[in-house]
DNA sequence: TGAATAGTGTCTTTCAGACAATATGCC
DNA sequence: GGCATATTGTCTGAAAGACACTATTCA
């Protein structure tokens, strides 16, 4: 099929959106603002920024973790590209989307002239979020649960020094359900992505746990799943 | 971290490029483009198309399996958005991405004026690529390896009737080794994916086989994974 | 009858999943 | 001693993987 004269080239702006991922009190929970300029005023939303000339979308969402939650050397990656045509009311503005995963420990979050605080909130309930962030993090929380079947992305979740329950914690609740202890320790020490240190975790009114760390801080794939 | 004068935002162009897959004479190929125009003048690159107003990338990506490859109602799926800075000499131009699978059956290439005629190449021989190709392609195979271990996706890049060797061989030749035929039959039987029909090939020098069909050409995702 | 591909079953090994008792530190 | 969590091994069932022979059509 031609065209004799050919519909004009979109003009578009480009978001980047980052679903920050943290686990607080065995809950899963992801950074959200609550906006405070239309459109979707009130409404809660992903953090994001626009990018700039001179820049990669990995590079906006670098300077939006930095600048929203305090952090770096966190395990990025880019998510799925949003581009419905309305799905921004101010005009075609298309949002190429990353997740990322930040210990607890990590996270200072800072409050930004546009924006109310960010804080965290629990992925459970989700309350409707503005524009079509909704669908963007359920989307995160599908590859999330499937990064941790087939990676040993949780070292990006957790401090550096952990116990095995901890990790164990880190999977049940993303994956949301149960795991047994003794399986889970089976399984996951034989695929080599954590040693035990050296110390134990002291001061508890119970029995002190070796403390584990991973081998490499940096994301390692599966053949085959975890979980 | 806060500027007082924020850096100009992006003005970006945004093409779709699609990664076209096609197995034929049991090889895995990719439509790909020679450019007739500068830059990256006589080199490969992949059917691609820059988005129009009021259209999505989707839509983008569908004119242009219509355009060049001639079909529709094919598996097509978003990859990722490649968007370095410099990756085009023309400015600053984001490439999102998609894949589709095409059974060599429906193919019917068609010339267009501004690029020499399409044709399918041995995606395990590969020139180098205009622009950053070579590495959407490579991006592309190995999702197309992981969305065959863990879907129907094979119905995509099969005719209507097939045989068991024939799906077979889509899995060798996209997996790279060679498989046991009674366990790959045993196993892809159990799925329930598909089922036989009541014909058989026919007219060949050897005993007919029967043919397969997919239950639901429509993609299907499995828990674990297939092979 | 020979060439070519289709079709079929068993055994072994590995792994996932169910399952419960003892150990240790602190109050 | 009591509480709270840590740590450890076995058994069973299911599935993956190795493996070889017979069946059918047509030239």
């Amino acid at each position: 099929m031609k065209y004799d004269v050919r519909p004009p080239l979109a003009d578009v702006q480009v978001t980047v959106d980052v679903v920050v991922f943290v686990l607080q009190n065995d809950t899963l929970k992801a950074l959200l603002i609550r906006r405070s300029q239309e459109p979707f005023r009130y409404k809660l939303a992903l953090p994001g920024g626009f990018l700039w000339e001179d820049e990669t979308t990995a590079e906006t969402a670098a300077r939006v973790l930095r600048d929203k939650a305090g952090v770096s050397e966190v395990l990025v990656e880019q998510l799925y590209t949003f581009d419905e045509v309305q799905r921004d009311p101010r005009g075609r503005i298309m949002a190429v989307t990353y997740y990322a995963l930040v210990p607890f420990e990590n996270l200072q979050i800072v409050a930004d002239e546009d924006t109310e605080d960010p804080k965290l909130y629990d992925v459970a309930k989700l309350e409707d979020l503005a524009f079509d962030h909704a669908k963007i993090l359920a989307y995160a929380l599908t590859r999330l649960r499937s990064k941790l079947a087939y990676s040993n992305a949780a070292y990006s979740l957790l401090p550096e020094h952990f116990r095995l329950s901890e990790l164990q914690r880190v999977y049940e609740v993303v994956m949301g359900h149960a795991l047994d202890k003794r399986n889970f320790r089976k399984k996951y020490l034989s695929l080599g992505f954590i040693e035990a240190t050296t110390e134990t975790s002291s001061g508890e009114r119970h029995r002190p746990a070796v403390l584990y760390r991973f081998v490499r801080r940096s994301l390692q794939e599966l053949p085959d799943g975890v979980f």
